[in-house]
DNA sequence: ATTACTACTAAACGAGTAC
DNA sequence: TGTACTCGTTTAGTAGTAA
């Protein structure tokens, strides 16, 4: 099932529970239902079959309509829809963001950050993946890249707490979990006392996101910064 | 604009949303948005000029990318989804139930009751329309019908409050707008003491739905009652 | 009454392409 | 690059109708 048709079923869904089929059965016919969405009754009638068939609703046809509720997968794809909505609307803040830049060789500071094994145990409880040695550094060239990332800034992150040892203090650290390239699960992190500004992005990942997505200086690379985790 | 083509579009605008069109400007591409949601660049751009066109957002197209934001129309469609399911999923009480039964003749009692100007005021005030002078009965046959309606009692209703005159109590009446016969606003009235049972219902409406709908006894007739007022 | 099949029509989609 | 046009193809929607 392509992700429009879904969308589609989803609709219907949507108009079957407020029509009172959520939670309980409701008895809709196909006709009443085709009139309520603006269909004929056959396209009625066709979609309720689909929807019986990927099992978002159970059905009992009878000769005086339908009697339909909906199921526990149908249940779930509105709980969906619905958190979806409620991130955008009460918190302002979206989803996911995404930044374009081009990669650059930095001072090889990063990976000596996340060498320290204080760091590291975080980073690998927070995030759930171990990073490979080294960040990946992306230089932002647009004005709305650079606002956007600030933006970023002031959402809530996860945070990996600072520490001491015997030379030097090593500030706290702010993680967004990210997907670079459209592909490869990593994060976003940005120190607090970062030798960067807002026009760079520090990435790591739990691979070799050179090697893994073929970047090499100079190259575009998206990272979509995700904002809910 | 059909009613399903308006649903595409807030299915696109409820993407735009997560990926930061809202309250902000984001630039998404028309290929990138192809690719998140599932179909080409073309059909994407296509979509986009339609949410410009019905002014649900605002776009300002550049040789990188199209910059996207939001605007107050599409702000308030996404509210409406977002109101809409928060009904379903916070309350478990449909937005709407639609019953159906046999219009039958009464013993005049509710045109008695409406008739009292202390009830009528309050209906007036609360409804906000008066009501014609008589009640429309219309029997519920099936076990469906007559259990919903035994749910509906439990919903929370607009109430009128009784009152004593010289020679009685008059209790309490709840109330329920609703749409008669897929047309006509009118309300579902119960009152606490009722001559009838579960599977009766009196509906008012101000106008005579016996002539507006050409209702005869033994007719059937949809009462669509909204608990959401 | 309903539901849903078949056959047809209308609309949406996407490949190619120009800007 | 990116966007959006044309136009052929695919898909969704409906009318008629049987069960």
């Amino acid at each position: 099932m392509t992700e429009k048709q879904q969308w589609q079923q989803l609709y219907m869904l949507l108009k079957l529970a407020e029509m009172g089929a959520y939670n309980r059965t409701a008895k809709i016919s196909t006709e009443y239902l085709a009139k309520k969405l603006g269909f004929s009754q056959q396209t009625a009638s066709r979609y309720l079959i689909e929807l019986e068939r990927c099992s978002w609703i159970q059905r009992k046809v009878t000769p005086d309509g339908s009697l339909i509720k909906i199921k526990e997968p149908g249940i779930q794809e509105l709980r969906r829809l619905y958190s979806n909505l409620k991130v955008i609307m009460e918190t302002n803040i979206p989803p996911s963001v995404t930044l374009e830049g081009t990669v650059f060789t930095g001072l090889g500071e990063g990976a000596y950050y996340i060498s320290k094994t204080d760091y590291k145990k975080q980073l690998i409880d927070k995030l759930g993946f171990e990073p490979y040695p080294g960040t990946l550094n992306v230089k932002l060239n647009s004005d709305y890249d650079i606002k956007t990332s600030k933006d970023i800034e002031a959402y809530p992150a996860l945070e990996v707490m600072g520490f001491q040892n015997e030379d030097r203090s090593f500030g706290l650290v702010k993680c967004y979990p990210a997907i670079i390239g459209g592909k490869v699960k990593g994060a976003l992190v940005t120190a607090t006392r970062s030798h960067y500004d807002a026009s760079v992005l520090e990435i790591i990942a739990p691979v070799c996101l050179r090697k893994q997505l073929n970047l090499k200086d100079g190259n575009k690379v998206k990272v979509e910064i995700l904002t809910q985790f």
